[in-house]
DNA sequence: AAGGTGCCCAACCGCGTCCTT
DNA sequence: AAAGGACGCGGTTGGGCACCT
């Protein structure tokens, strides 16, 4: 799904593939956040490249179980990338953004929601920078899909201790992430196995097209069980380029 | 098992504000 | 002071999933 968008090229939209999301949060953490334009706009012009090991370990009820390791190789930073400025902010912003706090609201959490709102209205941004690692975005959904129709039902009804509400938890990855990694469910209850992935380590290396970096061609990671060779063709792992 | 329905939430859109030139 | 671009915010949409019949 593409879409001339921002008077530039075709812009991709819809759901992030788990490779953007690298490739943007690489590129932020080179060249920090704000000129969220530059990141298409460089789109194409290979500069530099990043290798990405990421760890992942298996929990299940049952105790944790073994890694399971992705290399991803991000075309730097100039990527092509192919996603407006405001996608990759917000992409940014809600998701990707260190410290972002995932799962279920507390109820602590959703009690200074409700609070707030009848204090600030739908100032989501303003709710959001009262909750330590919410987003205005998350906090605007929670509102509207849970806390909005408790609170006009308990209009209706005698008023409660909104702590006393039995929410789950929800899933601690986003959906795309958790296809891609084949996540079985979360209902204990009904006997099937929680079975979830969990990001552990990541180790970066960088590749500097530009300046002819002294980098081996063959690097190995820190247990000393991978190569790489930059010659490779990356873009057999990117059909997004 | 299959189809229908409703819910959730990530992402998009439009508009207002801020900043730079 | 004006214009244009970048950014931020709140409202809305729609894809995918779970549940129900």
């Amino acid at each position: 799904m593409e879409q001339k968008t921002e008077g530039k090229s075709y812009m991709k939209r819809g759901l992030w593939k788990p490779e953007e999301d690298m490739i943007l949060k690489s590129y932020v953490e080179t060249h920090g956040e704000g000129n969220w334009a530059d990141i298409s706009r460089r789109s194409g012009s290979i500069r530099n490249f990043h290798i990405v090991l990421c760890s992942f370990t298996q929990k299940t009820e049952r105790g944790t179980f073994g890694k399971l390791r992705s290399l991803c190789f991000c075309v730097d930073v100039f990527s092509g990338l192919k996603r407006g400025g405001k996608s990759c902010r917000l992409r940014w912003k809600n998701y990707l953004r260190p410290n972002i706090k995932r799962g279920s609201m507390s109820p602590q959490e959703q009690d200074l929601i409700i609070r707030m709102h009848k204090l600030l209205g739908n100032r989501w941004s303003l709710i959001a920078g009262r909750l330590p690692g919410r987003t205005d975005n998350e906090v605007k959904n929670y509102w509207n899909t849970h806390l909005n129709k408790k609170s006009s039902s308990r209009k209706q009804n005698a008023p409660e201790s909104i702590g006393a509400t039995n929410f789950t938890d929800k899933p601690l990855m986003s959906t795309e992430v958790r296809r891609s990694h084949g996540e079985e469910g979360e209902r204990e209850g009904n006997g099937i196995v929680r079975n979830t992935w969990m990001e552990e380590e990541t180790n970066s290396f960088d590749y500097d097209v530009r300046i002819g970096s002294p980098l081996p061609l063959i690097s190995h990671y820190p247990d000393n069980t991978l190569v790489f060779d930059p010659c490779f063709a990356f873009t057999d792992f990117f059909p997004l380029l």
